[in-house]
DNA sequence: TATTGTTATACTCTATAACTATA
DNA sequence: TATAGTTATAGAGTATAACAATA
């Protein structure tokens, strides 16, 4: 396929021999090569996602898509230092602090003690940060269930994740979403 | 399939009941549910190349991908006002100033007054603007064959994008990437 | 010497509100 | 009244450099 599908010149040429718009030009505009570009499309859905994650996931439990993955990656290693989540999460140990700020003051995790090294904070979820945890959870699953599952299917999902894994393979980690 | 094949419970649960990690645990870290979810992917694929544009294409051209994108649109829409061109990247319009401050700063684009109404600026391509967009296409072009054709082939990211766009249907533009 | 957490600082990207000049 | 461009300002999110405590 020389001309991929997704190639926006169809519509422009088809449009006849346009003038330079002006001010009474409401055609939509011509994205020009950026369409053939994943990186493009990528931006656009990763906004799509992060956009309905802030409209159906935040007013609900004032979280971010940043601070979710955070909490998660916590629950899942628990007494983990700051700079190794630092290090998941793909962000400079200094980034982590004020971030870790809001969950303590949220009374979301904790910072303990380590006793054999004593310059590290072992992170923990606190029962309420294991409660929330839960509910986001349930509420992340639903807001993507919302947005993905009715214009993809399962399989339709799978694919795509396979696709973006293997694209990634090697790359840094990133915080999420 | 109940379990998809990026659920990295698989690997934790191998790990025979561990202890909380402390300071000598270097076991990669578990990120929880974070890969059942496709924003999680979307995030970490936007990253990886987005970096990979910093790397390769900037210190060339000294651009930015948003920078390439407005660039791009003003180029496929010749005379649009600055408006019309935050609608299309889909930030505000207070945002667009300086962005094309830069470009005019830069000689690559320039701020027309329109002739039917005073109070818009009409987008132009610079001679030596339409050169850099079509020096910067090539390489931008490059970078994505390098980093994406090395890993998918040009059907699997020819699906990619479909998925990507079907994902996108309705949702306002953005930024590139 | 090296590492962990922290702070101060700066830079980018973003939106909101208010202004001006036009319409 | 409404719109186009602009400015001032503020808030995220980020990194760099330097510091104290500890290894």
């Amino acid at each position: 396929m020389s001309r991929p599908m997704n190639d926006r010149r169809i519509v422009r040429l088809a449009s006849k021999d346009r003038e330079p718009r002006d001010a009474s030009d409401s055609a939509p505009v011509s994205y020009g090569v950026l369409p053939q570009l994943l990186g493009f499309h990528l931006r656009r859905s990763q906004t799509a996602v992060f956009s309905h994650f802030m409209e159906f996931v935040s007013p609900e439990e004032s979280i971010t898509p940043g601070l979710f993955g955070m909490l998660e990656v916590i629950a899942a290693n628990e007494g983990l230092a700051q700079s190794e989540l630092a290090k998941a999460m793909g962000v400079d140990r200094s980034t982590i602090v004020k971030a870790i700020d809001q969950l303590e003051a949220r009374r979301l995790i904790a910072r303990r003690p380590s006793s054999d090294d004593k310059r590290r904070h072992r992170l923990c979820l606190t029962p309420a940060g294991k409660a929330a945890r839960a509910r986001i959870r349930e509420l992340i699953l639903n807001h993507e269930a919302l947005l993905v599952r009715s214009r993809l299917s399962t399989e339709e999902v799978q694919t795509l994740i396979g696709l973006l894994e293997r694209l990634c393979q090697g790359a840094q980690p990133a915080s999420f979403p």
